[in-house]
DNA sequence: TGATGCTGCGTTTTT
DNA sequence: CGCAGCATCA
């Protein structure tokens, strides 16, 4: 970029030639923003007036052209940065958004203050007008656990039954009316009276006075009650289509009909709307989305301009045409034909494997051998259905000590109260652990601020010892005022104290008293700001979760993998999510297990919506092909754990809808699965799958009953992902011995200590394999480099 | 108020 | 099978 930050000084009027050719000259029709832009791109960024809709498949730069549009309605001078409307769905996609118009254009970004997600502008407008729809500019939003407790107060007012009527179904009844951006007068009797005997409605509009009566919105109505604004007021409305001169919108396949209808009452004014989106990555119907509000698009905005963007720079040429050739089968679809001048690459494979366990062991093979052939983990992502699949991933993963991450997971490590608490129960565990002792040194506040630390860190670094150590002496010294002295003093003393009764007490009760001691839960009980109540309720869920384990020191261990996994970004580790969270993201490989019909598509979706379901999951499948940029690895299994009990299925029938040329069928890697039967026809397969006296069948039996000598996945059912484990696990029986890979540092006898299972003694070594006797975790197969020397 | 036992359920998730 | 949420009891 040239000069950078020149446009964005604009502070005059946006140029009031309708065309812009004065502007647009100024700027030049070859501004290098303009530059690398393929045809169609280009169009979809200069086709500035009127309604646009831009097609933008897969990997063919729709956010590019969303920020270089911005930066184009900019650098012409056709309006200021504050009159321009662009809404995201998330966040992190505003952020994001934010963060690129800015790179691009200058640093613009206080400039663009109606950048946001559709919930945070609502707010704004909320808050502008608040008067006007019954609320005071300070409202509060209330989360889904507020709505949920308000809503069981209302019909708790009404008398109603609980049990027959829970909350949580009056919350997602509401919730489905406001996504359709019904209020109480606009929803039709009979569609209200299935709930609680007729009386749904009234309850909708009960909850609704209370929310008025509380001077709270919940999320809902942060749209809802924008579009009641608008209706009522014609003049406030009219102030807002004036300012929005160009309104931008990202993913609008996600739109709901509220969204939608927001959005047209806006767009009446100056008519530059411009929706970015593709009707093929539709997946959140279930929870409102609208692909229709896409696929009417023309009907809506009439001498609408449809742009697709076609071209993908993302994948090769076999990952693009099986993902194109799977979304061809949907009928309810505008129609796209992504290219790609990218080289064939490799095929897609599809795997068959015995079982979930196997089908996990493949994948781990897999990525060890990519990982071999020098391929970065963090450029591989397992994608899959559901949350619960990536159980024996994991487990599969600790055993082969693969570093990975889940994402869209739990970031309960991550939160700040949930770390000041282990940096205290560290201290009691370890007292050289500075970092956490830093941490917690002052939390709360003791009077020993960064003065004290400092002279602290000096004493500790002169005398080499560790900060409490330095702590200890410099408490019996002159060298600290009294105050701080004391409180230093004062800590230190809890500490011991605590130290002391580690051994005495269950660990879940020490940390109890170090928390309510050290005055830690006491600081979020007096803190009044809303999420306080939550952080407690984290720390007592972090404390249940302490149960599970022995003692401290296991339970920080357990705690220390799981940050090391998901902590660092930088770390090199394999990405474990749901295809849901992986849209908009793209990898060199994508493993996509458990392609089974049930699971993928999944039974649920199919039986609550049909057609429409099947396509949703069949564009589920399409992103998940379409994350890949080098390489896509389909699974499936044909016997799965469902609920306890292992459960035959059957391939996907999204499998039948590849096309051959572009598809290879491979065997398992897992090793023993299909013993040589593999098969080149899934429906072939299936037959196979469900005939229990075939000889593969009794051949993969007796290897898994062989094999879970072998793996810490016993027979007896338990599984090895700490966290999930009740009690320690012990195997029976004699581990079998084979010898590959090169020889090991470590003999028989040695004592080793394990990030996650602890101290234990090595019973055999095969190669870099080891077996370790652990004290607490029974005997286990580690690979050496896990281990250190205990 | 807290612990214990029972029942029912089991896909995807953001604001 | 495992867990969450609720109800019941102490």
């Amino acid at each position: 970029m040239a000069e950078p930050g020149k446009f964005l000084r604009i502070e005059a009027p946006p140029a009031p030639a309708p065309g812009g050719i004065a502007a647009r000259a100024r700027a030049g029709a070859d501004a290098p923003y303009l530059a690398g832009l393929n045809p169609e791109q280009r169009l979809a960024v200069e086709s500035l007036d009127g309604p646009v809709l831009v097609l933008a498949g897969a990997g063919t730069g729709k956010t590019r052209v969303l920020t270089t549009r911005i930066a184009h309605i900019l650098s012409l001078g056709r309006a200021r940065p504050s009159d321009i409307l662009a809404v995201t769905f998330t966040n992190k996609a505003a952020r994001e958004m934010k963060e690129r118009v800015g790179r691009m254009v200058g640093q613009m970004v206080e400039g663009m203050p109606w950048l946001g997600t559709f919930h945070a502008i609502g707010v704004k407008l909320l808050r502008r007008h608040a008067e006007l729809v019954g609320l005071k500019p300070d409202f509060t939003i209330l989360d889904v656990d507020d709505q949920i407790r308000l809503m069981k107060q209302v019909l708790e007012a009404e008398n109603i039954d609980q049990q027959r009527w829970p909350a949580r179904a009056l919350a997602a009844m509401i919730d489905n009316w406001k996504n359709r951006g019904l209020p109480p007068d606009k929803v039709s009797p009979g569609e209200a009276a299935v709930f609680a005997g007729g009386r749904g409605l009234k309850l909708y509009a009960a909850y609704q006075e209370r929310l008025k009566v509380l001077n709270a919105s919940d999320f809902g109505d942060l749209l809802l009650e924008t579009i009641r604004l608008f209706r009522e007021n014609a003049e406030v409305l009219r102030q807002y289509q004036q300012r929005f001169r160009f309104m931008l919108v990202d993913e609008y396949q996600d739109t709901n009909v509220a969204q939608y209808l927001w959005l047209r009452l806006l767009a009446q004014g100056a008519k530059n709307l411009c929706c970015v989106g593709d009707d093929d990555q539709s997946i959140y119907g279930w929870r409102g989305a609208e692909v229709d509000n896409i696929l009417r698009f023309e009907k809506d905005f009439p001498g609408a301009t449809v742009i697709r963007l076609e071209r993908n720079y993302r994948s090769t040429g076999h990952i693009l045409a099986a993902a194109s050739h799977l979304i061809a089968h949907n009928e309810g679809r505008l129609g796209k034909t992504l290219r790609t001048e990218d080289e064939l690459g490799e095929k897609v494979t599809v795997t068959g494997a015995w079982d979930s366990e196997e089908e996990a062991r493949s994948i781990g093979e897999e990525i060890e051998e990519l990982q071999r052939a020098g391929h970065k983990l963090n450029e591989i992502a397992i994608l899959v259905r559901a949350s619960f699949q990536m159980r024996e991933l994991e487990d599969r993963f600790v055993t082969l000590g693969l570093p990975y991450r889940v994402i869209g997971g739990p970031r309960f490590y991550e939160r700040a109260e949930i770390r000041d608490a282990l940096a205290y129960l560290r201290c009691v565990a370890s007292p050289a652990d500075d970092l956490a002792f830093e941490r917690i040194v002052n939390v709360p506040r003791r009077g020993l601020g960064d003065a004290t630390v400092q002279v602290l860190h000096d004493h500790a670094r002169t005398r080499r010892v560790p900060l409490m150590e330095a702590a200890r002496t410099l408490v019996a010294t002159e060298e600290l005022k009294a105050r701080p002295r004391t409180a230093l003093r004062d800590l230190i003393a809890a500490f011991d104290r605590w130290r002391g009764r580690r051994d005495q007490i269950p660990h879940t009760e020490l940390a109890e008293i170090v928390l309510d001691e050290s005055g830690y839960t006491e600081m979020w009980q007096k803190d009044r700001s809303a999420d306080a109540a939550g952080r407690l309720e984290n720390l007592k869920e972090l404390v249940r979760s302490m149960e599970e384990f022995e003692n401290l020191q296991g339970f920080l261990e357990h705690v220390s993998l799981i940050m090391d996994a998901d902590g660092g970004a930088d770390a090199d580790a394999v990405s474990i999510m749901t295809l849901h969270s992986a849209k908009g993201l793209e990898f060199d490989t994508v493993f996509l297990p458990g392609w089974e019909d049930g699971l993928f598509p999944h039974q649920r979706t199919l039986d609550d919506q049909g057609r429409a379901g099947l396509e949703e999951e069949r564009r589920l499948a399409h992103v998940g092909l379409t994350r890949a940029r080098r390489r896509a690895k389909i699974f499936f299994a044909t016997n799965r754990r469902l609920h306890g009990l292992w459960q035959t299925t059957v391939p996907s029938r999204f499998l039948d809808e590849l096309p051959e040329a572009h598809v290879e069928v491979t065997e398992s890697k897992g090793g023993f699965g299909w013993g040589g039967l593999a098969p080149s026809r899934f429906d072939a397969m299936e037959s196979f799958a469900s005939n229990y006296e075939t000889p593969g069948w009794q051949r993969a039996q007796a290897n898994r009953a062989r094999r879970s000598g072998m793996d810490e996945a016993g027979a007896n059912g338990s599984r090895p992902g700490g966290a999930r484990r009740r009690q320690p696990l012990t195997i029976e029986g004699e581990l079998v011995a084979r010898s590959t890979g090169p020889a090991s540092p470590y003999a028989v006898g040695d004592r080793v200590f394990h990030q996650k299972f602890g101290y234990g003694d090595i019973v055999s070594v095969d190669g870099n394999k080891l077996i370790v006797a652990f004290d607490r975790a029974g005997e286990k197969r580690v690979v050496d480099s896990f281990v250190e020397r205990a």
